[in-house]
DNA sequence: TCAATTATTCAACAAATGTTGTATAATTGG
DNA sequence: CCAATTATACAACATTTGTTGAATAATTGA
């Protein structure tokens, strides 16, 4: 049982050039100013054809977020011989490694305010993992669940976003070790 | 003394009236398809005269959220006898009543995904004000000031975000009372 | 291998974008 | 009030955008 159907050469070779000139120019110019020629030419594809697979550059950008994503959360996450499973490694450096090896997209990315998409997918995959630990520890408290994990996942998207924006001023370890001190400050511990 | 030099009314009233159109546009319609041509003849000006004040469409729309930012901090902030001073109250309950007063500005923001704008201005505010309380406390913690700060700002601006987006299932007093639970906890007391 | 399918190219299109130069009108400062 | 300034209107322009239809090429499945 395929879970795909093969999918046709053209489009895989066709797509790959889009996404491949697309990265370069975003990391060459201003994306305000970067046409859809621009990336046909690069790709060498007729323009129509880039039209055929994305509505426009702001969903091409999307999509390439999507993928970097996609690629972070396989990076970080236990389990590899599940992959349905999208548990956090308890140790949080990997994260911070893995957006340090890709710091020209994700600069060049804050630098063009393109940045909810990122946000969206990050926090949905962080704020699974806080409710997990919270729903294992089941403290009673006078705080509301969801706010809670909402309130967590956002403080750590936060300081990915901080980190990023500030050229990585901290090595991964460390950061990753003052992030499970706040987490520990507010009872999510790491294992 | 005078701040600024008098404004051209000429100015004003065409900024204003861009700004009214805008503003009913963007809550009518998808932003994607919103042309400066519309807004033109909605606000009875010249489609160039649109393009003297402001570069596009976006920065329009980030104009906006400059304007309702800057009067939600004057809300909320102590000290209305010094404008400069931008502390926020201790009382968090305003700002929510804030943004429940702007529902409709505020959730269609979300539904464009250009929030970037917002999220920078609202974690700048919030981050100057945790630095405060937490410089007052000086207490002796292995966590980084800085990171603490980022941590906490964008907790709360996360917080701000999800309420928005569920279209607000909680009061505004409910919302600033688990706030502050969640900042005692982090040992970031109201007084 | 071959027929069917479909991705790509190409050209042409209307619409929107952003810019520029000139004329006109309103406002301001003196 | 008047002269200087400047905001706006208007028209024209090149460019980009997004779409469409027909022709061509590549791929696939049998």
């Amino acid at each position: 049982m395929r879970a795909t159907t093969k999918i046709d050469r053209r489009i895989v070779k066709t797509k790959e050039a889009i996404n491949k000139a697309f990265l370069e120019l975003f990391s060459e110019k201003d994306f305000q100013q970067l046409t859809i020629n621009d990336i046909s030419e690069r790709a060498n594809v007729n323009r129509g054809t880039v039209y055929l697979h994305y509505t426009d550059k702001y969903d091409l950008l999307d999509k390439c977020i999507e993928e970097y994503l996609n690629q972070l959360i396989a990076f970080c996450s236990l389990d590899e011989n599940s992959p349905g499973n999208t548990t956090l490694n308890s140790d949080l450096t990997p994260i911070f490694i893995y957006f340090e090896g890709n710091f020209t997209f994700f600069s060049s990315l804050f630098a063009h305010q393109r940045t909810f998409v990122f946000r969206e997918r990050l926090l949905a995959f962080i704020t699974l993992n806080v409710k997990k630990k919270l729903e294992m520890q089941n403290l009673d408290s006078k705080i509301d669940h969801e706010l809670n994990a909402q309130f967590m996942a956002s403080a750590f998207v936060g300081i990915v976003e901080w980190w990023i924006q500030h050229a990585m001023p901290h090595p991964p370890s460390f950061m990753a070790d003052q992030l499970r001190r706040l987490f520990e400050k507010n009872d999510i511990y790491a294992d």
